[in-house]
DNA sequence: AATAATAGTTTCGACTCAAAGCTATATCAT
DNA sequence: ATGATATAGCTTTGAGTCGAAACTATTATT
């Protein structure tokens, strides 16, 4: 499709782009916005130490203000609860309600997924793996937290080896048991272990 | 990097999100918003046909109202002149000014085109065909216009068989003569020929 | 001549950004 | 311990922007 040879970094850029565009005018649905239904994907796959209005806000690249804007419209059309935290009484828990839940089935992010199909099985690793070294250096440029999942984070403990509890596994950072189901969260504490230690079920 | 075999549709719909998002925070610099920076460079690039407010709007996927109080922002900063078509008395004719092309120098955007540099070759091409395969998808579902250059456009005549121009090419929806300096820009009126005439000197 | 379609602008409510403000926790010096 | 200062988490505020809808003017169609 494109001409044999060097193919242009900018041409790149500018698809990038125009997809990321695309996708922001379909989020206007619903009587949500960008920013909202964002919102509730992050919340949906954050794990529990992230479900935070900050931790949102460094996700989403954004500032605390209008993360926590953001987030008050949910709490107010009742999509997420808020809850002070029993430790530290700065910080307020946000987690997806039920009705949320139901909501997600029709997020109109699944129109940029269902274009990756357009793509065969060996063409999506190759565009997958480009896109995340490109990522990983911007954020990495940027001084932002790279948001992975436990699985492949160097601060995950188990396997016989936990210190602070008896399950399986344990985050070496916080100090805190996992769940299985925990491990797959991603996690604004994340930093990357040279190898994953468990089994990634992707 | 990523597990071998099937790489999940929605891990690079998340990427793309992401980049689009971390390219979106960069574009807030030198008193212009992304929106701004998006416009300045469509201007720079796009062909006499296409410098209108309309055809910036569609090529945004944006409203002609937004595109409109754009535009407006930068041609009162002298960053784009506006001047009535002589044919069409609805329609007015943007340029950039020389100042604006002093200004895409620092345009944000080349953070993003610096990180395809993190590619090989290879990757390049393998990532560039994937979305684009995705983008023309993502279009063509939405029934918005592919903005292509002329050289891949079946409007082109040209090569001894022009009709109207005794120039070496036209466009034969607009029945106007072209340039060869205007075959590379890029046109809303473009639509996919389906095999490119003139080499391409990407 | 009447009607529809096209190009662009204006207006309005909601949202975003950046900056400043508030409160709770952490750190440090006495 | 005690009090002062710094830091962290979040909210509020004000200027500017976005999308949707209403509007004007021009061109195309019937």
């Amino acid at each position: 499709m494109n001409p044999k040879g060097r193919v242009s970094e900018r041409a790149i850029a500018k698809l990038i782009e125009q997809l990321g565009r695309c996708a922001w005018g379909d989020a206007f649905v619903q009587g949500f916005n960008p920013a909202q239904w964002t919102a509730l994907r992050y919340f949906d796959h954050a794990n529990r130490f992230s479900r935070t209005v900050g931790a949102f806000a460094r996700y989403h690249g954004t500032t605390r203000g209008t993360a926590s804007q953001t987030v008050k419209a949910l709490v107010d059309k009742r999509y997420l609860r808020r809850r002070p935290d029993t430790r530290d009484h700065r910080t307020f828990r946000l987690d997806l309600t039920a009705k949320a839940r139901r909501l997600l089935v029709r997020d109109p992010f699944h129109a940029l997924v269902g274009a990756a199909d357009a793509l065969s099985t060996g063409d999506r690793g190759a565009v997958a793996d480009g896109l995340h070294l490109m990522l990983d250096r911007l954020l990495m440029e940027r001084g932002r937290p790279l948001f992975g999942v436990c699985t492949a984070c160097m601060h995950l403990r188990g396997e016989g080896r936990c210190l602070v509890s008896s399950g399986p596994y344990e985050c070496g950072l916080l100090e805190e048991a996992l769940t299985e189901e925990e491990l797959a969260g991603i996690c604004v504490n994340y930093e990357p272990a040279l190898v994953s230690r468990v089994p990634s079920s992707l």
